[in-house]
DNA sequence: ATGCCTACCTGGGAGC
DNA sequence: TGCTCCCAGGTAGGCA
């Protein structure tokens, strides 16, 4: 599943082949994937076809090329979120096409190679939006209009150790009375991390998913951040986490960070630290992996 | 306001 | 063999 790490790994992959070229032209082979353009394909045909693509960025699970010219180098944004199974995929000269292509850009770079960039899709939960850019409340730059309210990922220098946002996102943190975990999923706090990182932060930290927000220290929740970072950045190297074919890199290249988690997966299988048997449970409506010894429930639930 | 619940979507696998 | 059901989960929106 895309989290932080998997994008990132695609955000890193698409600068160093597509920032530079010029989008030439776009074909849409599933509206479903344009349903947050307003103005729909024209709409977003409009917006890229004869830009140039200036940058790549990216914030938590949100990935977006940012389009412009000489005179304005972020005119607006073509902004990318993969859902659960969303992939962008770079093809020199595609000999065939693929089951879940849900739009294609061909993309021209200064010498006139042409390049094709297509965003495959395969549960239709992503979707791809061009869209006006807005200064960034959480740092210098731009940022596409529908993306405010996202909070900054760990990262990022906004959420640096003994910054203003980091503490003020510490108190966040601890003002909620969810579970941990939901306050960890919750993009609005803190962006990027999905259920795999969040099971392995909280393993880490010995924490039970359903530990209210609002009972822990700040020590306690700057501990669950630093490790929560840990994974992430750890994942990264790895080329992020690669359960089946869903998830790959511009190449169509898996990551290998699978072998390393330590409790998301490994139902009925010895925990790592302490050899109790890890299990499933559902918490959000969603798998939760914890080990019942290492990460008691707590006391009073709610 | 806060937090909980559901819908959206497809393919793979289990179970009968 | 073939059918049905369940499960995976990021996010938006509805509701108490």
């Amino acid at each position: 599943m895309p989290e932080l790490p998997e994008v990132e790994t695609i955000r890193q992959g698409l600068r160093s082949h597509v920032v530079g070229s010029r989008i030439l032209s776009v074909e849409v082979s599933h509206p479903r994937v344009l349903r947050n353009q307003p103005g729909g394909e024209d709409e977003l045909r409009g917006l890229t076809n004869g830009w140039e693509i200036t940058g790549v960025q990216r914030r938590g699970k949100y990935l977006w090329l940012t389009l412009g010219d000489q005179n304005t180098p972020v005119s607006h944004a073509l902004l990318i979120h993969l859902g659960m199974s969303g992939q962008v995929l770079l093809k020199d000269s595609p000999t065939e096409g693929h089951r879940h292509l849900r739009v294609a850009f061909t993309l021209e770079n200064h010498q006139g190679d042409q390049r094709h960039m297509w965003f495959v899709d395969q549960r239709m939960f992503g979707y791809v939006t061009a869209l006006e850019v807005v200064p960034d409340p959480h740092g210098q730059g731009f940022i596409p209009e529908s993306m405010p309210h996202i909070g900054p990922d760990l990262l990022e220098p906004a959420l640096a150790l003994g910054s203003p946002t980091r503490v003020e996102t510490n108190r966040a943190i601890r003002r909620s009375k969810r579970g941990i975990k939901a306050v960890l999923l919750d993009q609005c706090v803190i962006s990027g991390i999905g259920n795999i990182y969040a099971d392995e932060a909280l393993w880490r930290t010995r924490l039970h998913y359903a530990r209210p927000a609002n009972r822990l220290s700040a020590g306690h929740v700057e501990e669950l951040l630093q490790a929560t970072t840990a994974v992430l950045n750890e994942a990264l190297r790895a080329g992020g986490t690669s359960f089946d074919a869903l998830y790959v890199n511009v190449a169509g290249e898996q990551g290998y960070f699978e072998r390393s988690l330590q409790a998301y997966g490994r139902c009925d299988q010895p925990c790592y630290r302490c050899g109790s048997v890890i299990v499933r449970e559902v918490f959000m409506n969603r798998s939760s992996f914890r080990c019942p010894r290492c990460q008691r429930r707590p006391r009073v639930t709610r």
